[in-house]
DNA sequence: ATGCGTTATGATGAAAAATTCATATCGAAT
DNA sequence: ATTCGATATGAATTTTTCATCATAACGCAT
């Protein structure tokens, strides 16, 4: 049996925090830049590196700040060289945290997902 | 330490199935609406219990038929009873298989969760 | 042949989300 | 005080998604 009707499936997954009552804090798309911002160290280039809009990510990150009790942005305007945008250590940790949680969830998906494939294939058709 | 930040932070997420190219074929609302089918034997009548229009369940449905290879649904239309919708053997297997998956990815998740959030409060704060 | 309940589809409209555009604010350096 | 580049926001516009309504087609029983 070389080719089965299920030989093309993929699996995806989405993580993300939320509070107790479910309202999302964190998830992939915010996750992403805040570790572009990490590296960039400015908004302005995180978004132009994620080919994003400034204003979308601009709402996004606020959104964070609201939900969370904590800050993860270390923000400065103005200066010579316009301004800045960093990650305080404790966002640093975070994003750190899910980038673990992301690479152990990513093997023990894949891992489940070809035993499951193995078993639609094998037993039946 | 009694309290830290994370405390309330919890994980949800999401699993589905896609093609090669990444297009979405099954996930959770889908699955839930073929399980419901199952149970009740009617589209109208899965669409009652679970709250949602027929219009919209309908057109759920005829995308998975179109972009999966496969037939997971029979239906059957006029006669006494107006007609009716079940699943196909396969359509079976694979929201049992959806199911299987889901419970082990509960489990897991959550396992890993709690080792993460252990991780966050004690090397820090 | 007609009545019934279900599947099948088009058309319209409302609501929500995402994008675009414009503009204000800030502060170090000159 | 002026310049400059980045942060901060409002407002309008477009796109996408979702909900509603109406209506056709179907086939068994009577």
């Amino acid at each position: 049996m070389a080719t089965s009707k299920y030989e093309n499936l993929r699996l995806q997954y989405k993580i993300w925090f939320t509070d107790e009552t479910g309202n999302g804090l964190l998830g992939d798309g915010k996750w992403k830049i805040l570790k572009a911002i990490d590296e960039e160290g400015s908004l302005t280039a995180a978004c132009e590196k994620l080919g994003i809009t400034y204003r979308r990510t601009w709402n996004d990150l606020k959104s964070i700040e609201k939900r969370l009790g904590f800050a993860l942005l270390e923000k400065n305007r103005g200066g010579v060289d316009g301004g800045s945008t960093s990650l305080t250590v404790e966002g640093q940790r975070l994003i750190r945290a899910f980038d673990i949680f992301h690479e152990q969830m990513d093997t023990i998906m894949q891992d489940h997902f070809r035993l499951l494939i193995n078993e639609l294939t094998s037993n039946g058709e």
